[in-house]
DNA sequence: CCAATTATTGGACGATCGTCCAACTATGTC
DNA sequence: GACATAGTTGGACGATCGTCCAATAATTGG
């Protein structure tokens, strides 16, 4: 039987390539001539890999997932309180304040973006937000906020949308900061 | 000399379908087609009104721009105070609610599609968050913000627009009305 | 080393995209 | 009522879109 170790590496090749082209460009504005260019192969190599443009979206949204998922259990091994962590999850707005401010979030945009005509592949990118939505839910309930837990969740989910939003509308890093030292003293004062 | 009215008409309704069609389906996945279908029109007599598909845009731009202009001088003639305009700005997110759980914000889901590849429209796209930016700024104002009047613009432009996109994701009016609440009472304690 | 599976090459396919234009009709001016 | 302008008809254009596939090369298990 054939291990299939070459096809890996060629499938995470066209996996990256696609993410960061679908973040940078847009799903749809993204063609599939794009890939090719981006990755070097030939298209029908790609074909033999993904039926569909569909489907390297799809695998695009579980690697974003695979490495959101590491992302959170480095924080919850990094950080014992509650706070910290939520901490952890605003600072790395401001880590990433460079991309978001140029391209947005690439969570918000892919759903924004999907939203409007492909609700089935919204679907899909909805579970990053359900991610992320599910984590923060849980360090609102060790803080002891039983009956507001998801309620809170999606409000600093919000929160976060909306200043990763205007940011990339306007282009302003210090506006990001601004914004994101309101949610630290939000946090601090729960 | 021709009068126009007849063209102006006809142009009227071509930036009307294209402003809903624009709005549900997003800009690059609406069509020229789609427009014609919409319009009914044919497809010479739309490009003898625009040259471009851009040129549409840009007139459906400025179309919400007067429309919005409109609303917000509706809201000065009603509203003697600054909080009450303010908390008729956030009415009006409440009022659009199925729209906004629908489609999402018709300023900000456009700002970000554009946003992306196409930096030149976006920056035509960004005189709409402009226009509530100065309008909200020169609310605070009145209310004595006078060093913060534009951090607190903003900042009210970015907690909308997160809450029209996480209602939009989950498609959740409940969760709308919900934040807008805790909206009503920030402005409230100001 | 052979047979089978996996991977790559390279191009072709129909459909749809935004744009353009020549012919034709309606409208208003002098 | 002739003339210019505005508006409409209807189709064609090249470019690009996502998808497909037969032929060839590489890799692997028996």
């Amino acid at each position: 039987m054939n291990l299939g170790n070459k096809g890996e590496k060629t499938r995470a090749e066209i996996i990256s390539c696609a993410k960061q082209l679908f973040y940078q460009r847009g799903y749809e504005a993204t063609s599939f001539s794009d890939i090719v260019d981006a990755t070097g192969l030939y298209r029908g190599n790609i074909y033999h890999y993904f039926k569909t443009k569909d489907d390297i979206l799809q695998a695009v949204i579980a690697q974003h997932l695979v490495e959101f998922r590491a992302l959170l259990s480095e924080w919850d091994s990094r950080h014992a309180d509650p706070k910290s962590s939520l901490l952890a999850f605003v600072d790395m707005i401001t880590g990433r304040r460079q991309d978001l401010v140029e391209y947005g979030c690439p969570v918000g945009t892919l759903n924004a973006e999907l939203g409007k005509d492909r609700r089935d592949l919204q679907l899909a990118a909805r579970a990053l937000f359900d991610l992320f939505r599910d984590w923060l839910r849980m360090r609102f309930l060790e803080l002891g906020k039983a009956d507001a837990a998801d309620a809170l969740a999606l409000h600093l989910l919000g929160r976060a949308q909306g200043i990763a939003m205007i940011a990339h509308v306007y282009q302003d890093t210090a506006l990001l900061q601004r914004e994101i030292q309101q949610l630290d003293a939000w946090i601090g004062q729960l």
